[in-house]
DNA sequence: GACATTGCTATGTCTGTCGTAGTAACTATA
DNA sequence: TATAGTTACTACGACAGACATAGCAATGTC
């Protein structure tokens, strides 16, 4: 296992690309290219996932649409920046994941972990 | 926000229920008063939550069902107990526990996370 | 005897993820 | 300039885990 099932992520990938819309607007894309990079290729984010998140969010209101091109119809990209309903939503799960991370760690062993590694 | 949305745990009740049957073999309603207190009740499974996910576990063989009942048309609850796969799946659970961790942490911001706290 | 708690089953819905497929523009290369 | 590879998306359907709702029977408590 080198790679993390989604199913964990779940919940946390509107995080992960509103955290890297704070710093600068963006597409699809460069952002899939960022998470890989930034998470060193553990975790790859599938295009579906990816896109499927941008029309919730939107229709959440925590981002928005637009375009560099100012002929709509020649535009090739679809450029989203982060609104303030995002940010907040953004802090908020940031709190969220202090609290899971205490939660779930009740619940994990870490002794024998590199043991197990050894025999493996 | 004082409890966690269950999505975000979503992969990890499996989890958290094996752990407590490393201890001793159990059953659902224990289980569940267990989790709620280990955790000061910030998560508060689902019954619906975890009577599937027995039988999911049981499915997969991480887990087996007995009673202590001799008289099995008498019996109240269903006790279950962990299995050797039960175990690997745990522990490599918790493998991939580390490795959530890190990835979504390079995308939370703790800066920031108190002054919110002070001005809700 | 009434009421709360315990312990569980059945059924269906919702949502996020993902597989598969397809399209079109742009880029590099030979 | 033909071709292959990369970029940048959209559409559709399947699946699985969490959960709402409902129901039911045994046990405990006053």
């Amino acid at each position: 296992m080198t790679q993390i099932s989604s199913d964990v992520i779940r919940g946390y990938t509107d995080t992960m690309i509103l955290f890297l819309l704070l710093e600068n607007p963006s597409y699809g894309y460069e952002l899939s290219k960022q998470i890989r990079e930034l998470t060193l290729e553990k975790y790859i984010i599938k295009e579906t996932t990816l896109y499927s998140a941008f029309s919730r969010m939107q229709k959440n209101g925590y981002i928005e649409a637009f375009s560099y091109e100012a002929d709509e119809s020649r535009k090739r990209r679809t450029y989203y920046r982060i609104t303030e309903a995002g940010k907040n939503y953004y802090q908020e799960k940031c709190r969220e994941w202090t609290l899971t991370k205490e939660v779930v760690e009740h619940f994990i062993k870490y002794s024998d972990l590199a043991e197990q590694e050894d025999t493996r």
